[in-house]
DNA sequence: CTAATTGCAAAAGCTTTGCAGCGCA
DNA sequence: TGCGCTGCAAAGCTTTTGCAATTAG
C-alpha cells in the first residue's frame, strides 16, 4: 500500500500518481515482463489516464533507480521487469512467446572466469535462450 | 573472387551488384560487426552507390540464408556479422567499446541442459558479457 | 511558492514497404 | 523476355523531446 511511496522516496523520486500506479502495476501484475505499450494499455484498462510519454519517462527513471531492469529480447521493443533481488536469466519460447526465468550458478561462475581470463572484470551480462517445445 | 557469386547462388539469390559488394565488404572488412548504417557508409566510401533500403533488404536476405547473423547488443540498432562456421559469444568492454569474441563449450552444454530440463529444445541463444578492464 | 512532473503533439531514430524502372538469367 | 531486384520516397514503429499547464513538498 504505502510501501510503494517509500520505495519511490528512497529512489529520490517524488511520489506522483503515475509513478505509484506504474509501480503497483509491476508489483501486482501476473505478467512480470511488460513493454511500455503493455504498461500503458494496462493502465488504461484500469481507468488510469496516464500518457504514453510519461510511461516511457517513468520506466526509464525506475531503471536508473534500479527498481526495474530493461530487456531487449528481440530488438523490437524493450520489456521491463521488477527487480526482486533474485538475479535470473531468460528463456523465450519461439512458438508461444512464453518467457521462463532460470538461474544457473555454474554458468554465472563460468562467465566470470572467462571475463577474467581475458583480463576483464565482469560487470553485467545478458543471456537469453531461444527455445521451442520438445517433441 | 568469384567465390561470392557461388555463395550467393547456393543461397538461392541472384548475383547482383549490391549483393556481391555487400558480401565482399563483410569478408574483407577489419570490423567484423557492422550495422546497416555502417555498411551503407562503407559502401559509399568505396564509391558504391547502393541505397540504404537495399542494404537493409540484402542484410535481411543474407540472414535468412544463413550467411550472416544479426545481433541486438543494446537495442538501438542491429549489427551483422559474417558466419564463418565458428560459433562464438561476445564480450563488450564498457569503457573502450571493444568487442571480444569467445567460446565456451561448457556454457553451451549447460544451456542445452537447462532448456531440456524445462521441457524445451534449444534453438538459439544470445550471450553478451559486459566487462571493464581489470584493475 | 518553486522546482519537478505531466500530457500532448511533434520529432527523432531505425527499419520496412509501394512502386516504377532496371538488370540478371 | 520475364521475373526479380534496386532506388527513392513515403510510411511504420518504438522511443524521445519541447513546451505550457499542473502538482508535490
Amino acid at each position: 500500500m504505502a510501501g510503494e511511496n517509500q520505495e519511490l522516496r528512497s529512489a529520490g523520486l517524488k511520489v506522483t500518481h503515475p509513478r505509484v500506479k506504474i509501480l503497483q502495476l509491476f508489483e501486482n501484475s501476473n505478467e512480470r515482463h511488460l513493454s511500455a505499450e503493455d504498461t500503458y494499455k494496462l493502465l488504461l484498462e484500469a481507468g488510469e489516464e496516464i500518457g504514453l510519454a510519461t510511461v516511457y519517462r517513468v520506466l526509464t527513471q525506475f531503471e536508473a533507480a534500479g527498481l526495474i531492469i530493461r530487456h531487449n529480447f528481440d530488438g523490437a521493443s524493450a520489456v521491463f521487469e521488477l527487480v526482486r533481488g533474485d538475479h535470473h536469466d531468460h528463456m523465450v519460447c519461439a512458438e508461444s512467446g512464453q518467457v521462463i526465468e532460470f538461474h544457473s550458478a555454474e554458468i554465472e561462475r563460468l562467465q566470470k572466469e572467462i571475463a577474467e581470463q581475458h583480463g576483464f572484470e565482469l560487470v553485467d551480462h545478458n543471456l537469453v535462450l531461444y527455445v521451442k517445445p520438445k517433441k
